[in-house]
DNA sequence: ACACAGGTGGCACCGAGTGTCATACTCGAG
DNA sequence: CTCGAGTATGACACTCGGTGCCACCTGTGT
């Protein structure tokens, strides 16, 4: 049973480490920070560093792969009779949520993102692994396999054109933004 | 007048590089291939190397940036009449035609960066660079923004499904494929 | 023959990431 | 309490991608 206060304790240096890093990152800029600086804010060696995260980007990504496994339940929480494309819309809009409620660090961290180059890529990283989830998601809808790719793709487009418009524009509503996003796209077989 | 000769010169220079390039990681894997191995091979220094490339990933994908251009050339090229969501499938068909007519190279570099993390995430990235033509194509026939960038994001997000397929299954046919992918998400209001 | 330009290689350096080892801590068994 | 096993940590050395700097060469125009 120490096992899972292992994993407890392991999870929280990472938020921890995660966070001091943020913070470093929002300061300075992704490149100009390095590990060793990481490192001695959060309190640990270079090394350790590099045993809680296997990567200096993923000090930025580590907790948000885990998004993914909620939006793939969210997708699979909703009623049998819903279309997929409402489905994934409603799905989508619930990790919304979250990012309304700290918006501030939410805008941070996309801003971020945006403008590093390599953040950018490794985000398109994650979101593959989100389209996967996604796709299984929609497999226990019995959604054929090349329709569910396609659906589960557009989707997650959809949900970084709001993430995109967001930051150009913070005064609007990200909701109302990702509802017309979706409507560009509804199949047409859809009510 | 010099100019144009040296342009050519360096062109030629970077599609050697890049061949060479590309026969050592289709052998060894990208990873496994370090910058030295490629200048050796390719007959320069290291440092030249990146006088040519600013990064190894860049052999890989440096000629391929150029589609983009074409890409959103052949949206612009589609007669104004057509329906946005059409003429992004006929642009996007149409970057189908040099991938079958070197299928084993395509194959080949499909499979190199699906199973490369660091190439995934550049792919994607070249994706971003894409899209932003696309949209400016779009708006060119004037698509609302919030619109256009969807669209954009939705088709190449299809061509990647199309690519994935594709890959997975050789036998397919890719234009029949994205026939099928295209009219998954062909909007209500059009035909 | 001269100066000047651009391409090139060599060298030193930085930073990310990894393997290895020696040490310190913790915890259960005796 | 003590011993030993398992684990976290830090220090060190090393590889490799990438950059700045400089010295060299080669061609061109005067």
């Amino acid at each position: 049973m120490t096992e899972g206060l292992r994993a407890r304790a392991r999870l929280a240096m990472r938020t921890e480490i995660a966070e001091t890093a943020f913070a470093l990152f929002v300061r300075r800029g992704f490149e100009q920070t390095t590990v060793d600086e990481i490192a001695e804010a959060a309190g640990l060696s270079r090394r350790s560093f590099f045993r809680y995260f296997p990567s200096k980007e993923d000090a930025v990504f580590g907790l948000l792969y885990d998004l993914g496994e909620e939006l793939a339940a969210a997708v699979t929480a909703r009623p049998a009779e819903e279309t997929p494309w409402t489905a994934l819309h409603a799905a989508c809009a619930v990790l919304l949520g979250p990012m309304l409620h700290r918006s501030d660090e939410a805008m941070a961290l996309l801003r971020l993102i945006h403008d590093t180059p390599t953040l950018r890529a490794r985000h398109q990283d994650k979101q593959d692994s989100w389209r996967k989830l996604l796709v299984d998601a929609l497999h226990g809808r019995s959604v054929p396999a090349l329709e569910a790719d396609v659906l589960a793709s557009a989707a997650l487009a959809v949900f970084d054109v709001v993430c995109r418009q967001w930051l150009a524009d913070p005064a609007a509503d990200p909701a109302a933004l990702m509802a017309e996003a979706f409507a560009v796209l509804r199949p047409s077989r859809e009510a």
